[in-house]
DNA sequence: GAGCACTGC
């Protein structure tokens, strides 16, 4: 990994074809960085103005110029390999001259300029010897980062600073940010002179800096957020018993851990406060342990005790073979056994499979028991829960679909709603309906656990519920801002990872991009930048994260980086939540993730780079003081943390199509979805397409009903239209294909593979599997073909298709067929069939045709949208003149993606309660949709007024 | 000629 540094001398051969590759390679990083300075420009145009706005004296931000800069500095750059080549050269030039010049102008007057010049030289010359002799001295701390705190190299700091103001002033330039930074300076005692170097205009005098990095970004501390550390507190040092066996000393020590969790010290008041109290909101840090210990203590509790009445009815039945004694696991912890299935189940939801499954399986473990057992979780695809069991975690999704099976949910008699802060979709409809079934249930106790910010918030939408406060485990972090804003933030991500890097002891750094692109970006930066250090820096790892990664790369960023090196992991939102890393100390937050926007108004959907919230920016922070306490560095300057961010992010329930949604409340027999109890309400539009949609698929009738084809509907976890196609297959007797279609096409986009290096390639095995009539049936192909291999990984490599997601569409596959029996169809195979296919797939997505349009575009019907075919389908190069497509989605254009040919006819046979009948070969033009939509549409204007 | 944040049923 470790690159050598490039050869001093500039005459060698091999120099100067890598100096080519350079500038080659700088060529590209230019142009990459042009586009991305337009883009960032856009986005931080607010900021800009902002900026602007609180430093008046300041007529010009810095960012206009940075994006300027930074090309200037590549170019810059490019030439450092040859610069630093001949730096010997210049010492020497530069001795020489001075001698020279001292020589020569030793009687003449010189100007003032012409006596700073020499001046300079001078210090210019006295800095480099004192370089070459630190450099011959090893372990000398060179590179020094100041703490703030009053030892001797923060009082000198402080005084370069003090310096660098009344410069500016003297200058008549007053500095950028100026009195800002004054004030920062004065207001918070603890502030950062300079992280690594002097601004922009100091830094140029400053030669001794510059020789490492090439830029710096400078940071103010503002606050850290302190650490709640129990740690050991009520730790019990534990008698080995030699007499224990392995299993039951496994089981002491893990007892004995659980009372060192922040919650035990809790235990007996929290068990007071949910006795007294139907809903309660709990407020628990990270690492406070509520997860896996609530669940616990209530059972512990006995709230698992059958319902009284409930059990007089039953005693007759007690009666159930007993394999339990077989297995080691005798007993539970008190020695209570679970007798008949009338037990009640404490149920705890997580927005994550993973958790649901991990947290189960400690749990189990704390317990002494087999999982699946007494504690179970269930997920898609996977249930591992028995009769037997009382302690059940499971997706929010999961605990939504459990309401078709039994509304009231009567077998819990505890639900624990974790995560809540999250607001998954999931979760946002869990609390409506939760808390409906609280109230004819006074039995029940629902707990709704959340972090920090929102406790308010969930305790007003649940009739002022009490909020139980639980402190958690963890370092403290300390917060680092720019005090300017930061035009390129990939470019500044990198710089700031440098400086951590040259600076800051050792400990691993977690790097927050938006996305594939931009951690491609900042890895080939970082490793170009590394590699021309050279040996001058510690090895520098480099790793990258995120969800479509390949398995064995993701597992990388948990080795350990091996001694003296430093790990650099670049990650998406995915190191926010979904999984932790160990042993990161430094956090850079540059403020931006992708997010999904639904538009109601045509059916699109848009992946939007956006600043995060302030939750997720301190979600972020927190990542760096796992196991230590951290530093996090935010790109972007404290003012737009206080002012510009959001407190949290849009709820998803806002931002995404809930035909789903709707479907399912209202086969749960909610029929007033305008006036439900939601904790943030949908936008009007949105749920007006739902409805829209699910009439014209005829799952709702004229009077918003559920139709008997909307129940059977319902049963299928996809988007009604899929569902509608499934339904469809039936009658054009190709059950089979649809099935595979539609479990393709739930698989997001992500079949084809496409390395950067092989795009070629990969574009031409693409191409390979493209079929006449669509990409649905392209999709077909390329699933029945794998199926034909006996869905071998090896046939997916060769053929550029991405295995994890083949897998995925094989499971969802399996789990729609079992499905097909509770709706009573036949699978049914007929290949040959592609007109029944595609008709098939017309019955569910009539509603999504697009007519070929005059001015070189397609229409779409409903909302007369200009779209295009998306690139990569494969009917891209034809012009055919009705396309039905699977989604709309803005990126470059507007595209339509998944699209099929269709037959103007057939939109009629399948759809023709939809498309008025008029002759033959006239364009079908929509039908108006009834009256009751145009009264839902009222109400719902009247609700959202 | 484009470009896929992350989940979940």
């Amino acid at each position: 990994m470790a690159a050598s540094p490039p050869s001093p001398s500039f005459d060698n051969q091999t120099n100067q074809s890598s100096s080519s590759d350079d500038e080659e390679a700088n060529a590209r990083l230019e142009s990459d960085i042009r586009e991305r300075n337009e883009f960032t420009k856009r986005l931080r145009k607010r900021d800009d103005e902002q900026t602007k706005k609180k430093f008046k004296s300041e007529p010009v931000s810095r960012d206009p110029h940075r994006s300027k800069l930074s090309v200037e500095e590549l170019r810059k750059k490019s030439r450092r390999v040859y610069l630093a080549a001949r730096k010997d050269k210049k010492i020497h030039e530069l001795e020489e001259e001075l001698i020279d010049e001292e020589y020569l102008f030793k009687d003449v007057k010189l100007t003032k300029r012409e006596e700073e010049n020499i001046k300079f030289k001078r210090y210019a010359l006295d800095l480099a010897h004192e370089h070459e002799k630190a450099q011959q001295m090893e372990n000398i701390d060179r590179y020094h980062m100041p703490d703030g705190k009053s030892d001797e190299t923060s009082k000198n700091d402080r005084y370069r600073e003090d310096n660098r103001y009344s410069d500016a002033k003297a200058n008549g330039q007053a500095g950028q940010n100026f009195e800002q930074r004054k004030w920062e300076d004065e207001v918070i005692h603890t502030a950062l002179p300079h992280f690594g170097s002097l601004d922009k205009e100091a830094k140029s005098n400053q030669p001794k800096y510059d020789y490492i990095l090439d830029e710096e970004i400078q940071f103010v501390q503002q606050l850290t957020i302190p650490g709640v550390n129990e740690l050991l507190q009520y730790k019990e040092k534990s008698k080995i018993n030699e007499h224990e066996d392995e299993n039951k000393r496994k089981h002491r020590s893990l007892q004995e851990s659980r009372k060192t969790l922040p919650i035990y010290r809790f235990r007996e008041d929290l068990m007071n406060a949910i006795r007294d109290h139907q809903v309660l909101i709990i407020e628990g840090e990270t690492g406070s342990g509520k997860t896996t210990q609530l669940t616990q203590y209530l059972y512990e509790e006995g709230y698992c005790e059958p319902d009284t009445e409930n059990v007089e009815e039953e005693e007759e039945e007690e009666e159930e073979e007993e394999d339990y004694d077989d297995d080691d696991n005798i007993k539970l912890p008190n020695g209570k056994k679970k007798k008949e299935k009338k037990m009640m189940m404490i149920g705890c939801t997580q927005p994550r499979r993973v958790a649901a499954m991990s947290v189960a399986a400690r749990v189990a473990e704390e317990m002494n028991v087999k999982l699946g057992r007494e504690v179970g979780y269930a997920i898609r695809f996977e249930d591992c829960s028995s009769e037997r069991t009382i302690i059940k975690y499971m997706t929010d999704g999961m605990l939504l679909r459990e309401f078709l099976s039994e509304p009231d949910l009567a077998s819990y008699s505890v639900l624990i709603v974790d995560e809540a802060h999250e607001r998954t979709l999931h979760t946002d409809i869990l609390f409506g309906l939760v808390k409906d079934i609280a109230r004819f249930r006074p039995k029940l106790k629902l707990l709704i656990s959340s972090a920090t910010l929102d406790a308010e918030k969930f305790s007003q939408f649940f009739d002022d519920a009490p909020i139980f406060r639980i402190p958690g485990r963890r370092f403290p972090v300390d917060i680092y801002y720019t005090k300017a804003p930061e035009a390129d933030y990939i470019d500044a991500a990198v710089v700031t990872v440098l400086q951590i890097h040259v600076t800051q002891p050792l400990g691993d750094v977690l790097v927050f991009l938006t996305g594939q692109e931009e951690i491609e970006t900042a890895n080939e930066m970082l490793l170009e930048r590394t590699r021309r250090l050279g040996t001058k820096i510690k090895e520098l790892i480099i790793l990258p994260i995120y969800s479509t990664l390949p398995s064995d790369m993701q597992i990388r960023i948990f080795e350990p980086a091996p001694l003296g090196a430093r790990k650099v992991i670049l990650a998406t939102n995915i190191a926010e939540t979904s999984l932790t890393i160990d042993g990161i100390h430094y956090v850079i937050d540059p403020g931006f993730c992708k997010q999904k926007t639904y538009n109601a108004r045509n059916g699109m959907e848009a992946l939007t780079i956006t600043p995060i919230s302030k939750a997720s920016a301190n979600q972020r922070a927190g990542r760096a003081g796992r196991v230590a306490p951290g530093k996090c560095f935010r790109l972007y300057t404290s003012w737009a943390y206080q002012h510009e961010l959001d407190d949290n992010s849009i709820p998803e329930i806002q931002r995404t199509n809930l035909g789903n949604v709707v479907l399912l409340l209202k086969s749960l027999g909610i029929n007033d979805l305008v006036n439900f109890d939601y904790m943030d309400p949908p936008p009007m539009e949105t749920l007006r397409l739902a409805f829209e949609q699910l009439y014209a698929l005829g799952a709702l009738n004229h009077k918003v009903e559920l139709t008997k084809l909307g129940r059977r509907m319902a049963e299928f976890p996809l988007d009604p239209m899929l569902s509608k196609t499934i339904l469809a297959s039936e009658t054009y007797k190709c059950s089979a294909e649809i099935l595979t279609i539609v479990s393709m096409l739930s698989v997001n986009n992500s079949i084809f593979f496409r390395p950067k290096d092989k795009t070629l390639l990969a574009d031409t095995a693409r191409q390979g599997f493209f079929t006449p009539g669509g990409d649905h049936l392209t999709l077909l192909n390329v699933y029945n073909q794998w199926k034909d291999t006996n869905y071998s990984t090896q046939w997916c490599y060769e053929n550029f298709i991405q295995f994890r997601s083949m897998n995925r569409a094989r499971q969802v596959r399996d789990q729609l067929e079992a499905l097909m029996e509770r709706v009573e169809i036949e699978i049914q195979s007929n290949p040959a069939d592609t007109i029944g296919i595609r008709k098939a797939i017309c019955s569910g997505f009539f509603y999504h045709t697009a007519k070929f349009s005059k001015n070189g575009m397609y229409k779409t019907v409903r909302h007369q949208q200009s779209v295009l075919i998306h690139p990569n389908s494969c009917l891209f190069d034809q012009i055919p003149r009705y396309v039905i497509y699977f989604e709309l989605v803005l990126t470059t254009k507007e595209y339509m993606r998944q699209v099929i040919e269709i037959e103007n006819e057939w939109l009629r046979e399948t759809a023709p309660h939809f498309y008025k009948t008029k002759k033959l070969d006239d364009d079908n033009k929509v039908k108006k949709m009834p009256k009751v939509l145009g009264k839902i549409k009222a109400e719902l204007e009247r609700n959202y007024s």
